[in-house]
DNA sequence: TTGAAAGCGCTAACAT
DNA sequence: ATGTTAGCGCTTTCAA
């Protein structure tokens, strides 16, 4: 049963001490007599106390807890960055409250206002679009906000992530130097995502006057994939590669072709936008973009707990993202 | 910039009313007076002013939040899970924080005393293998406990979730059904992980006295599969079909047999363990276990709330899994 | 080095 | 229906 909780009255009291010395050696303070401080955690322990955080909260103005927004953590390159986020958040005692959007402006907002109601003293969010509201509502209580999964150097908010137009080009570009003139692409839903749409832009960018552009927008799942081959497939003429600007569109590609009997890359070169875990592991293995997600989960929690300590201020800072060459492309020159 | 945060006394201010209506008001008690209420909540607005939940909490004792940790988050059935427990949290106004225990109890315990100290109202817990201590804290202080991804009806802390033990067994009888009788197994650490431990048991259980239990254990990702395959192709005689006891492993097996020339189910059979989204897409599709990890986060925060709000006691819930058939699997009679 | 005491912002009896 | 007021448990000046 609950014994009843102690508070830091009781353990004053036993100690015969007052509750701001017992407060003093709570908070590590270093001007208490060591003597006093062995009395007060031996009384601690014994009385089962643990501070109260709603009080230390309200006398401090301090929670403890940072926000994290996601758009979804299914499948996907958020659950590798939402652990990073939140070991490292640990490790400087402060604790990662999370929330899932599904790419949803509306619930976004409903989830943040319930996590400023809650005390959140940051808030780490995913991408630049969100809703004015939200932001303004960051912005009248003085609450530090990041986003990732972006590098974007005019943004007024911080970013902590890379150019995904710039990489999607890149990769268009990478095909090209492979002889490849017809290009499909694959990806997820554009409503929602601004890297997606950005992701786009870089391929538009690099197709243009060359060929047309072909993409095609599937929901983001291995099924998506199957179905966005199925499509391409069905286009007038088939392309030699499929770019897919997410690695689990790639995997559902791949499944789709396989099943039909085609080879990759002999029939169809295949390329990926991610390299999720399984990645270096498929088969053929999966020539694709490799995102920092643990590097990005890191240096967004150390920004924030910087900013949190020591009132450093945030700045965006630019991640690296190189293609990793496989074997699901090959060169048709 | 950061206008001055308002206190409910500037809202009482304002409308020239108490606080105490200020606050019935803010928390939807009927005993208000429309015009006053009316007034209240224009001024609200207007002062930007929202709660102090610290205060708040520590006046009613109550922080409307939730503590679930995981041992992963990634490559996983737990991905499913937790978004599911969030998503129902929010719709009764409670947060989920999460902590992630990477399989270690020392990891968990740590990460829980910080939980307890930000207020978590209740805990949710990975399967029933935790620290002693964890078990007491949570205990001393009364706070309720809830196990998933198991069901142990002798638990004496509630379980949400399915017979680990029984599943597995089904597996291999399932196997066995089909004519089957050389059968190799690939699973992910059991050290830290009861529900694999369970299932390996259900394994022995099931070969008992027909033939040497093959198990190969491997880290729990594609890679681990891919590791399995290659020890299980070096047995002596190889075996017609493996149980993989996660879906990613039967991924990484199906790559690894792929890689060299073998197919699925006509050389190996493959059966899997979770049913994640993509296992109907692989190619073949994969015959496996559909374990209700979204029901089971639905059940475990509905169960958990409805404690917290009405004192409803928890009770276990056992939930049902069941082998879907695809094509992964043969049937060599 | 230690203590006294004034809040932090809100809720909930209790009174009206 | 509304107001008064006493806390909730802790931190933090200010004094001693």
């Amino acid at each position: 049963m609950a014994d009843k909780i102690g508070t830091i009255r009781d353990v004053a009291r036993a100690t015969g001490l007052s509750t701001a010395t017992v407060s003093r050696v709570m908070n590590g303070n270093p001007k208490v007599n060591p003597k006093m401080r062995a009395d007060v955690l031996k009384f601690a322990k014994q009385l089962n106390y643990v501070p109260n955080p709603a009080a230390r909260t309200l006398s401090t103005r301090k929670s403890k807890t940072v926000a994290a927004i996601i758009p979804t953590i299914e499948h996907s390159v958020f659950a590798k960055y939402i652990t990073a986020v939140e070991q490292t958040l640990g490790q400087h005692g402060y604790n990662l409250v999370l929330a899932i959007s599904n790419a949803d402006l509306a619930q976004e907002l409903a989830a943040a206002e319930q996590l400023v109601a809650m005390g959140a003293e940051a808030f780490i969010l995913t991408g630049a679009d969100h809703s004015r509201d939200l932001l303004d509502l960051l912005e009248r209580r003085g609450i530090p906000v990041l986003f990732t999964s972006i590098f974007d150097d005019a943004s007024a908010v911080p970013t902590i992530g890379y150019d995904n137009t710039a990489l999607a080009y890149s990769a268009i570009e990478y095909l090209q130097s492979n002889g490849h003139r017809n290009i499909a692409v694959a990806h997820g839903p554009t409503h929602g995502s601004d890297r997606t749409l950005a992701r786009c832009k870089g391929v538009t960018l690099a197709l243009s006057g060359q060929n047309t552009a072909r993409l095609v927008e599937v929901a983001l799942s291995v099924e998506g994939g199957r179905e966005a081959a199925k499509g391409i497939l069905e286009m007038t003429s088939r392309p030699t590669a499929i770019l897919c600007l997410s690695d689990v569109l790639a995997l559902g590609v791949m499944f789709h072709l396989q099943s039909i009997g085609l080879t990759i890359p002999d029939d169809i070169s295949i390329m990926g936008f991610d390299n999720l875990d399984w990645s270096k592991d498929s088969h053929p293995s999966l020539t694709t973009i490799d995102l920092p997600a643990t590097k990005m989960g890191e240096v967004a929690a150390q920004l924030v707990v910087d900013q949190l300590e020591n009132n450093t201020p945030m700045n965006s800072v630019p991640l690296h993202a190189n293609i990793v060459t496989r074997n699901s492309v090959r060169s048709i020159t």
